[in-house]
DNA sequence: GCCAACGTTGGC
DNA sequence: GCCAACGTTGGC
């Protein structure tokens, strides 16, 4: 079981569209960056990912489950593009901002906070756990 | 709205 | 294969 995390600019999808497409899932397609595109290739299902809301929030706001390996991304022809399903599986009981990310010491090594043009990224069991207790939830 | 960081493209 | 130009992302 491997945690990720997605970001999305919530003007174009966010976590309230996310939840209302239920148990179904959505295919997070878009995706045109190669090392995005290579973690969602890596993704099993079952696995867990943040979602967190970019530009506007700027906070981890919900968890996710990976509902669909990888397949081509339905938005384009082109075969270099793939794309995971993922559906909503709780929201956090209270957003994690990115500013509390940036204060936690524990995160300082996180991609969210070092590497911030990632959209899909990989977090680590640690980081899951401590965005977990920041977002309260056991 | 601006701009820094970063990734991709294309000329050589 | 290098690197300058360009496009995009996302924080501010």
């Amino acid at each position: 079981m491997a945690y990720w995390l997605f970001k999305s600019e919530p003007d174009a999808w966010s976590w309230d569209q996310q939840v209302a497409r239920g148990a179904a899932g959505e295919e997070w397609n878009g995706v045109r960056n190669y090392q995005a595109r290579n973690n969602m290739r890596a993704m099993a299902v079952g696995d867990l990912g943040f979602f967190y809301h970019s530009n506007v929030g700027k906070a981890v706001v919900g968890i996710v489950e990976v509902c669909a390996t990888s397949h081509p991304d339905s938005t384009t022809d082109d075969p270099r593009w793939d794309c995971v399903d993922i559906r909503a599986v709780r929201p956090l009981k209270r957003p994690v901002t990115l500013d509390e990310a940036k204060a936690e010491p524990r995160l300082a090594k996180m991609a969210l906070v070092t590497n911030t043009r990632l959209s899909v990224q990989p977090v680590t069991e640690a980081e899951w756990a401590v965005i977990c207790e920041l977002g309260g939830l056991g």
